[in-house]
DNA sequence: TCAAAATTTAGAATTATTCTAAATTGAGAT
DNA sequence: ATCTCAATTTAGAATAATTCTAAATTTTGA
């Protein structure tokens, strides 16, 4: 397991190199939590993480990364209304939300369960929707 | 038109009482503007046009005004991905929104003009949906 | 008119994020 | 290996939106 682990890091360093990322120690570690460990990270979140994986890193190069992951298309930044934090959002398919009221969880929705048909033409030109289903988790029947 | 503006006046002093808020100076200026004049305010608006009118108002009252009003159920106060700073919205009704990318400015969204039709109660019990849609006016043919 | 309660205020505190300028690290030429 | 320049990282200051605090002011009702 320490192979497929490297193996994945490599992955990620590729990756990073590709997108024009040099992969100093900090970039890929914040990489490789936002990526492939964390569902839906504020830059807290990551800077929690990188404490117990990482000697020490500042806010400014948790911030600073973030940015440039998002600037460099690997993942989108999203903010929704039950928070101040920005979300980091590695699914980079058009998608909607689904917040879990009860543990503050975040789901994605995938468009095809949505049927969605806006009448707004005459008024207004729609480049994006934004969609945040809010409630709880079905409790499936027993 | 004195008249008409005293009337609306008492209109709101009146609402006011009813939901329980004690009519002060400064909050029937804030409501007034909140209810009567403004099209989806931030706080920051609202302190700007107290300036005008009210000798002055200090941000703790304001935003100690707005969320009261929210708390009696006249406003409600939402937050969008575009900006920090919550918006208190006068329309009770249930609603989308509609976002003007060039000018920044909301238009609220009429359910009935968006059909919706979402397929996940196997997985989630939805309460609410909020949805943002995203672009510019339509330019109208000419 | 006076005490008690409610309201308002200035300014400090808080949270998420960005900025700044100095220190450190790294890469390529020698 | 070594030196230099550019890139990166850092601590801490700055910013913006909002909340909190404790003192000052206003209001209410015996």
């Amino acid at each position: 397991m320490k192979r497929f682990h490297d193996k994945k890091i490599k992955q990620i360093e590729a990756l990073m190199r590709q997108s024009g990322i040099r992969p100093t120690a900090q970039r890929l570690a914040i990489c490789r939590f936002v990526l492939c460990e964390a569902d839906h990270p504020t830059a807290d979140d990551v800077m929690a993480h990188m404490e117990k994986v990482f000697p020490i890193v500042s806010t400014a190069t948790v911030y600073n990364t973030l940015k440039m992951m998002v600037a460099h298309g690997l993942i989108r930044a999203i903010k929704f209304p039950h928070s101040d934090a920005a979300i980091y959002d590695q699914n980079l398919h058009h998608h909607y939300h689904f917040l879990d009221e009860q543990t503050g969880r975040l789901y994605d929705v995938d468009p095809k369960q949505v049927q969605l048909e806006p009448s707004l033409e005459n008024q207004f030109h729609i480049t994006d929707v934004d969609i945040l289903f809010r409630g709880r988790l079905q409790t499936p029947p027993n």
